[in-house]
DNA sequence: CTTCAATCAGGAGGATTTTCATGTGGCGGT
DNA sequence: ACCGCCACATGAAAATCCTCCTGATTGAAG
């Protein structure tokens, strides 16, 4: 799981990387608010850790700014404050969680976890479309045109993978890593079997086709008029 | 008598707690709003302890997901804000009561006890219903098309929880957690036991079936024409 | 001591996931 | 235009995982 974490004091920050490598976290760093903010955009992470004093750009304005993206990924702001304002200023900003230096290790781990296991979870219910195609991720059903479709854990996991995705081209070591969660290629073509799976599930009987293979790239998830 | 206190601040959480404890009340604990909100949409409490400032959603949302999913379990508002607006802002997002931090003790259980009591008296009737199927969480009775049906304790607890989440799969996860009160995993089949229980007794002499398996994901509780 | 609730353990059966073998089509090179 | 290669598609078999059920065991209550 990757963890993105953007402090300035070179200590604090080694600190915070070994403590949670040592619990199998993989920690990208970054040492200011710019360069944080850019490798948050460009790569995907499971968590920021953001520290809120920072050079070239302060943690609110990141925070911000990862939201104006709306990325959904959650966000742990850490502070060497620990007044009221700050910390409304702070979740007014979009961030998830706060946590006010200094702090346990335990704790900051336990924050971790919360925040990561909550990402996938969801008062409400959350509904994720694209065209007529609609996955209730609570119920776990899926429909197209109204009509219900069933798909097995593995179908609707990839096909939810696919929707949060939309748009946008999925590579196979994307989704082995997300979908089944290794990272081990076996030289399988598992992820060919199950896309055509989906297919046939969602596609083959509709139109227009939502599933799309860009040869050498990967897959996307698009309305599109084949050529 | 169990109470959900969601508040953030660790300490004062801890606090809260031990000084409710010791006044015999059973307390769960969230640390951030959006899963105090699950919290209390998933399982039976008799009044929330709701801080205003929280991590992931603020308690006057909180308050208002509760009240949208019309529960009338009352709602006790922390503040550390003392201002007329904040207090009106709570109330009218369907507060029952307000205190403003820091606070003594004492009042704290003053409140709770008028709260609570005010609860008592408006004779709770709570049924909850799905398909012909019924259930009285007070008077604990279960009937199916009319006819009672006698349930043990646990499988109760499992049923009631499942109509609380009807329409929406729950995972074992969920399950063990919110019914059996642990999370850990001693990869025991309790819960697949206890299902089968409770198809036994509300499903075996009755159409439709209500429970239903979707495989790898858990289990669901709606109507629906089998396959 | 008896009874009933709650949990554990193991295996059958079925559903799902994965692998394997093979078919197809587009693309670059000639 | 033709050929061969590579990436992808597909069907079916194989392997694995999951669920359900039965019966035994523990534990608590009367």
């Amino acid at each position: 799981m990757k963890i993105l974490l953007i402090e300035d004091e070179p200590k604090v920050s080694a600190f915070i990387k070994k403590g949670l490598e040592e619990h199998t976290y993989e920690v990208d760093q970054a040492y200011d608010g710019f360069y944080g903010a850019k490798l948050a955009l460009e790569k995907e992470y499971a968590l920021v850790i953001l520290d809120v004093i920072l050079p070239r750009m302060n943690g609110v304005e990141v925070c911000k700014t990862i939201r104006q993206h709306n990325l959904t990924l959650p966000i742990l702001m850490l502070t060497a404050l620990g007044s009221t304002d700050d910390k409304i200023l702070g979740l007014d900003s979009g961030a998830d969680d706060y946590l006010v230096k200094p702090f346990e290790f335990q704790e900051l781990l336990a924050r971790i976890r919360a925040l990561t296991r909550r990402s996938q979870e969801s008062v409400g219910t959350e509904v994720l479309k694209m065209a007529d195609l609609e996955l209730d991720v609570q119920k776990k059903t899926v429909h197209r045109s109204g009509v219900p479709i069933s798909l097995t854990a593995r179908e609707f996991a990839l096909l939810q993978y696919l929707l949060r995705n939309k748009e946008r081209v999925v590579s196979r070591v994307d989704i082995i890593e997300q979908v089944w969660e290794t990272s081990f290629d076996t030289g399988s073509n598992v992820i060919d079997v199950y896309i055509n799976f989906l297919r046939k599930k969602i596609d083959r009987d509709f139109t227009p086709k939502l599933i799309h293979t860009l040869v050498g790239m990967g897959y996307v998830l698009k309305e599109m008029e084949e050529k």
